[in-house]
DNA sequence: GTGAAAGCGCTAACAT
DNA sequence: ATGTTAGCGCTTTCAC
C-alpha cells in the first residue's frame, strides 16, 4: 500500500542506497542521468519518504514541540496573545523544513514524556510557570534542544526570548506620571520574586523612583482575565478612590477593567486612565481604544525559533535570554489627570 | 543515551516482549509479580517508548495533522475562529491520547506530503476552499483518515462537520424582518456556487420568501477583515442611503463596518442594524455589543474528532457531514427600524 | 558511481 | 506466562 525505497528502486533498477541518495540531494554521489531515471520513477509511484523510519535510523526527526500548559480536560491557548505567537512559530519552522508539534500539557511530568517519546529534535515551551522551566534538568529532556519564551528562570537549558517586561511598565507608568497621574493602580495576577509579572511591577515601581515620586504602593491581584477585569472595574471605584489612573499587566484584562468601570459610571480617560499590555488587535476594537505597551510578538516567535534551531543545527547556546523591545502606542484610554474640582 | 525496550529488559532480566506487554498495558499476559518488576526498572532508568520505533512496526502513529491554508511567507491562523478550533481540537485529541501535527499549507500538492510522510493515522482540513477539499482523491491521501470542517465539498473521503450556515443567516435575517427593516444588505467574501458563504447567502435569501418579502438583492463584497470592514463602513451611507440594517458575514467584518459607520456618523443600532456572525469572544467587548449568530465551536470540533477517530478506530464513516446548530445572540448592535423623519 | 549488509527500537505472529 | 523470529523503511558504514 505505502510506496517505499525499495519498490523505487526495483522499478528504476538501482539500489536502494542510490534512490536514498537522489532522495536527499546527494547529488554528487550519483549520476546525472540516473538522477533523472529515479526522480521521474518516484513521481510516478507518488513515492513519499516515511518519516518514521527516517526518523529512526537517523535519529533526529525535523520535528520540533511546541508545549503549552493546559488544564487537563481544558482547551489549551487561553489567551489571544499565545494563539498569536502559535501561529507565527508554525510559520518560521515551516520555513526552515520543520514539522511543529502541538502539545498541551497537564502535568509537568508530561513535558518530559512529551520531549523524548517523539525523538523531537528541539521543543519550544510557552506560557510556563518559571518555576516548572527551572525544574527541567537534563535528565528530563534529554538530548532536545529546549527554548523557552516568555520564562525568567535562570535554567541554562532553556534560555530563549521574552519580551522587556520591565522596559515596558517602566513605559506604561511614565506615560502615567507625565499625564500628572499620581495615584495609579498596578493590576495584575498574584506573582512571586521572579517572572513576567514581577518584572512588570518593578519597571512600574522604577518609573517613579525615576521620576522622583513616592510610589503609592497600590496593587490588585486578578487572574488575566475579562470577566475578572470587568468585576473588578466594578468596584473599583468604592475600593480606590483616590486613584486617577491605573496600568494593567494584560489587555485583556485592561478591556474588562475598563467595560466594568464605565458600567458602574466611571469615564475612561476623563474621569480614570487605562494602560494596557500586549497590544492585541482588540485594542483598536474597543471603545475608548486602548493605550498599551506593544510587544513585537513576531519579532518574539522568529526569534526563539532561530534560536532553536542554532541550538539544533549547530549547537550555539546563548547565554542570556533575548530581550524585544517593546514601545507605547497611545490611543485613548489615557488622559491628564482631571483636575481637581 | 536513549533508554531502549532492551536495557529494560536485560535489567529486568525478562525479555523484550514482556517489557513491551507491560507497557503496552497487555497485563493480561504478564504475571503481576513480572509487571512491578519491569514497571519499576523502566521507571528508574526512565525509559520512553520510541514512538517512530512504534510507528514503523505498527503503522499507526498516533498522530493526527491539523491543517490549515496558509500563504508561503505567511502567519496562518489569520481568524481568531480558526485560533479557537485549534485549541479545542487539540484538547480532544490528547484527552484520546492522540497528539497533533498543526502545519500550515502554502500549495495544495504539500496536503497529500504532509499526510503520508508522517504515517499521520488522520488529518483535520480547517478552512481550506471546497475547491480544494474536492480534489483529494484515494490517492493523494493514501489510508489517511481524513475530515474537513467547514466544507461543503460532496468529497466522501473527507466528510466532517460545518455549522449550520444556512440556518443562521436566516435566523439574522428573520430578526432584522422582525423588527422592520426590508432594504437589509449582504456583507461577505466573493463565493461562487457552493461553501459556507453561498449557503449563508441562501438562508439570507430564505428568510425573505419566507417572510414574504421581496428580496432587495443587495450584495457587498469584501475581504473578511477588520480594515476591509471599517472602509465599507466608512462609504456605506453613500453607496445605499436606502439600507436600514446589515448582515455580515463575520463577527470581525461587522465590528469593523460598525466602527466605520460610526466614524461617519451613522449610529447603530439606531441608524442601522448590523448582526454578525460566529459569536467570537469579542462580541461582547465592542461598543455596541455585537448581535450575532453563535457557532457552538466547541461542538464543532469535539464532533469533528469524533468523527475522525471513528473513522480511524472502528472504519465508520458517516455519509452526510454532521451539522452544528447554530442560534442567534441579541445584543445591542440591531434595533427596530427607524420610522421615517 | 553504485551496492550489500547491518541495525535504529519496536511489535506481530508464532512458538514454548 | 514468557521467549523467538522476522520484519517495519530508512540510513550508515564499508566494499566494489
Amino acid at each position: 500500500m505505502r510506496v517505499t525505497l525499495r519498490e523505487v528502486a526495483e522499478q528504476a533498477g538501482v539500489s536502494m542506497m542510490t534512490v536514498s541518495n537522489v532522495m536527499n540531494g546527494n547529488r554528487a554521489r550519483v549520476s546525472p542521468g540516473t538522477i533523472e531515471k529515479v526522480q521521474r520513477i518516484a513521481d510516478e509511484l507518488g513515492y513519499v519518504p516515511s518519516a518514521s523510519a527516517r526518523s529512526l535510523a537517523t535519529k533526529a526527526s525535523r520535528l520540533v514541540g511546541l508545549l503549552v500548559p493546559a488544564a487537563d480536560e481544558d482547551s489549551l491557548m487561553i489567551s489571544p496573545h499565545t494563539m498569536a505567537i502559535v501561529g507565527m512559530i508554525e510559520r518560521e519552522l515551516r520555513k526552515y523544513g520543520y514539522h511543529l508539534l502541538l502539545r498541551g500539557v497537564a502535568h509537568p511530568d508530561e513535558v518530559a514524556e512529551a520531549l523524548r517519546s517523539w525523538s523531537l529534535d528541539g521543543a519550544i515551551l510557552l506560557g510556563f510557570l518559571d518555576e516548572e522551566v527551572g525544574k527541567l534538568t537534563k535528565k528530563t529532556i534529554g538530548a532536545v534542544h529546549v527554548v523557552a519564551i516568555d520564562s525568567y528562570s535562570a535554567n541554562r537549558l532553556t534560555t530563549g526570548t521574552r519580551s522587556d517586561d520591565f522596559a515596558g511598565a517602566r513605559l506604561a507608568a511614565e506615560h502615567l506620571l507625565d499625564l500628572g497621574h499620581r495615584r495609579i493602580l498596578f493590576v495584575g495576577p498574584a506573582f512571586s520574586g521572579v517572572g513576567v509579572v514581577h518584572e512588570r511591577f518593578e519597571g512600574f515601581c522604577q518609573a517613579f523612583d525615576d521620576a522622583g515620586v513616592p510610589h503609592p504602593d497600590l496593587v490588585e491581584t486578578v487572574n488575566t482575565t475579562y470577566a475578572e477585569g470587568r468585576e473588578l472595574g466594578l468596584v473599583l471605584r468604592a475600593r480606590h478612590s483616590g486613584v486617577t489612573a491605573l496600568f494593567a499587566t494584560a489587555d485583556i484584562l485592561a478591556v474588562g477593567i475598563v467595560h466594568g468601570l464605565t458600567e458602574a459610571g466611571v469615564q475612561v480617560p476623563d474621569d480614570l486612565s487605562v494602560v494596557g499590555f500586549d497590544n492585541l488587535d482588540l485594542c483598536d476594537y474597543v471603545t475608548p481604544k486602548l493605550t498599551t505597551v506593544s510587544q513585537d510578538i513576531a519579532r518574539k516567535a522568529s526569534t526563539a525559533v532561530s534560536i532553536l534551531l542554532g541550538s539544533i543545527e549547530r549547537g550555539e547556546r546563548p547565554k542570556q535570554p533575548v530581550t524585544i523591545d517593546v514601545s507605547l502606542v497611545e490611543r485613548e484610554s489615557t488622559a491628564p489627570v482631571p483636575s481637581a474640582p
